[in-house]
DNA sequence: GTTTATAATCGTCTTATTGCGATATGTTTA
DNA sequence: TAAACATATCGCAATAAGACGATTATAAAC
C-alpha cells in the first residue's frame, strides 16, 4: 500500500511540474514567500487559473500555504526541487547541444560542398 | 529562441515522466537494451498503447531506438535520467515520513487520551 | 453591519491524453 | 511472392487538464 502510494507520489510530483505555468510560479516563489496578490500581476492568467496552478503545486506537497489575514503566502516547501528542476535542465542542455553540434557539423560539410 | 526552446523541452521531458506506465518501462529499460517483443509480455497494456508510450519517451530524448531487422530496440539514452527520477522519490519519501510522523504523533496523542 | 479586498471554488468550454482495436508498413522466412 | 512476424500508425471513445468568468467565502476596514 505503501507502495502504491510511494508511486502515487512521484506521479503527482511529476505532473505537478509538467506544466510552464507552474514552473514559472516555482521559479518566482524561488526569490521567498509571497502572497497570491503578488503572484497574480506577474503572470499574465487569470486569477482562478492562478490559484488553480497553486493549489496543485500545494497538493503535490511542493508549495507551502499560510493564511495571514486576508492574504495566503505560498512557499517553497523543499528547496530540493530545484534540485530536480537542474537536472531535467541539464538533460534538456545536453539534447540542445548535441543539436547544435549536429547542426555544426551538418554546416562544415555543406560548406566543405560548395 | 533557445531561451523557448529550453523551456518546451523541460516540460517535454517532465510530461514524459508524469505517467506510471511509461516509468514502468524505464525501470524496465533499466536493466539495458530490449525490444518491443520483451517489453510487450512485461505489461498490461495493448502494443499499440505500449509502442505510444515507447514514442513519447524517445521523442522527449528519453529514450533511444535502433531498428535491427524486424525487430526495434529500445534502449535508456541517458542514464542521468535515473538521478532525476530518484530525486523525485526523494522528494515523495520526505512526504510520506513526514506523514508517519503525523500519524505516530496522532497515535500517541490518542493513545494518551484513553 | 455594510462595503471592500483577497483568494478559493464552481460551471463550462476547449483541448490534450490515454487506451484500444483495426489497419498499415516493413522485414524475414518459406 | 506469399505467409508470418514485429512494430508503428490511424481513428475513435472516454477521461483528464487548462483556461476563464462568475460566484462564494472570509477577513478587514469603514
Amino acid at each position: 500500500m505503501t507502495q502504491k502510494s510511494i508511486s502515487d507520489l512521484r506521479i503527482k510530483i511529476l505532473g505537478a511540474l509538467s506544466d510552464p505555468t507552474r514552473l514559472e510560479l516555482l521559479e518566482f516563489l524561488a526569490g521567498g514567500e509571497r502572497c497570491v496578490c503578488e503572484i497574480l500581476p506577474a503572470f499574465q492568467r487569470s486569477q482562478s487559473t492562478i490559484s488553480k496552478h497553486l493549489n496543485i503545486l500545494y497538493e503535490a506537497d511542493i508549495l507551502e500555504r499560510k493564511i495571514d489575514g486576508k492574504r495566503t503566502l505560498y512557499s517553497i516547501k523543499d528547496p530540493q526541487v530545484f534540485d530536480l528542476i537542474r537536472l531535467v535542465d541539464s538533460l534538456a542542455l545536453k539534447q540542445i547541444s548535441h543539436l547544435a553540434e549536429a547542426g555544426r557539423i551538418l554546416e562544415k560539410s555543406l560548406n566543405r560542398g560548395r
